[in-house]
DNA sequence: CTGATTTGTGAAAGATTTGTGTCAAACTGC
DNA sequence: GCAGTTTGACACAAATCTTTCACAAATCAG
């Protein structure tokens, strides 16, 4: 296992590094949150489980925690922290952290929380179809008619690219099509592809679909829908003629 | 989603009810082990979580556990507890539960901790590499002939997916379908569907319910039905196997 | 069967939400 | 700095949904 900790306490990761070596576990450790935000990004899809110390110096916890959620979805994310305030813990939970730890903790009980999630995050892994482990798939993003590339920031539509995407359309696009189907209302979307806690008019996000659906339509059919009152989904399920 | 929780102490169950309704979870209540366990089978696949206080009469709670996870691999586990030793937590988590929560805790803790807990699951759910149309799983209301999501706001009849429904059709659609052949009075609908304190006209829900079922029907057959002189019912008994 | 009550229905007014164009600010590469 | 792009805010028009109301139809009580 792969496992990113995020702490500026030299004492509390060197002793953790004990105990995850215990555990023959791949420990990787950042000390400031550029850092590893930075680390996290070499390799998005590389990691297992990171568990983020929340005081950290630098950047925020928090917005830690979003970069890391915006690149990777699923990542299982433990939150450490001598915050112990209901609020903050609750916070951090709808952030998008599966777990949340206040200091001082026992090496013990973070590493058998570590294990309940890890066992947890697995079954998602195992259950699906399995995803050809060297096949090229740099595609993060691929249904039937559509594929999108975070290396190359490129998206295809029905083999065709859609052109000319500025890189907040493509972040758009991104986080709408990783959940096809799903619909996001105005707030998430600019929580997720803007910042977590960016502070601007919501209609922003209808004038960046208005300029991304008109890219669209120039490779192919409409695969952005707007759900009357919520929000806005990708469907490309209306993709079918070949 | 479907919710059992198991705890003795009924002026805790009690309050988490209300919470639970807040967040229109179809919560369940167990009051001992046995009962939990025998509850629990009923339909070993058909619940989301499962909360489990570890001091139960009767029947040991880490045995309720094993029994539990013996029926359900996957279902989540959090265990609560006033036990605040750090053994019984690893042993609680090594035993297969997702989390431990002692006690007292709040119910808002609770229910974030419930939520981080379903959205980690529901991606084991979600996850194959977001497979075809309606494979998206995590329905919030699922019977033999009757699907809805709200993740996707999308509503299924026999298969069928009714179509252009409207935020206010869905919502009254999905407060229904919840509670299967219970009666809803128009006030009751306008207080869940609308606000707490709406101010406005009874026939109001008519009117939704009418437009409702013209969508319904275009689908498949009818499963909003009038019940005189106290209000609407959800029932698909009458949908046949296709 | 008759009258009272409740529900179904269609239309229209009212309210809300979304699409879109414009413009200024912020940003980029040079 | 400068020119070209990208981004964000806003306002107005267009589209869509919500609510109300009145009358017709259905149901019930006696």
């Amino acid at each position: 296992m792969k496992l990113l900790m995020i702490e500026d306490n030299k004492s509390v990761s060197e002793m953790m590094a004990m105990f995850f070596k215990k555990e023959q576990w791949d420990a990787h450790f950042a000390y400031d949150g550029n850092e590893a935000v930075e680390m996290f990004n070499e390799d998005p899809n590389g990691w297992d489980m990171v568990t983020l110390d929340l005081n950290l110096p630098g950047k925020d916890g928090m917005q830690v925690s979003a970069d890391i959620r915006k690149a990777s979805p699923t990542v299982p994310i433990i939150m450490l922290t001598a915050r112990d305030s209901e609020s903050d813990q609750v916070l951090g939970l709808e952030m998008g952290a599966d777990d949340y730890v206040t200091k001082p903790f026992s090496p013990i009980t973070l590493i058998a929380r570590i294990k309940a999630l890890h066992r947890r995050a697995d079954l998602a892994k195992t259950a699906p179809a399995e995803q050809p482990a060297n096949a090229v798939s740099s595609f993060d993003v691929q249904t039937d008619h559509f594929k999108l590339n975070t290396k190359t920031r490129e998206a295809y539509l029905a083999g065709v690219q859609i052109q000319d995407l500025t890189p907040k359309e493509f972040d758009l696009l991104k986080t709408l099509a990783q959940k096809p189907r799903q619909v996001f209302s105005r707030e998430q979307l600019l929580q997720l592809v803007w910042d977590y806690e960016y502070y601007g008019d919501e209609r922003t996000v209808d004038a960046h679909i208005k300029k991304l659906r008109q890219k669209i339509e120039k490779a192919g059919p409409q695969i952005i829908q707007t759900v009357w009152g919520v929000g806005y989904k990708f469907d490309d399920s209306g993709v079918d003629a070949q």
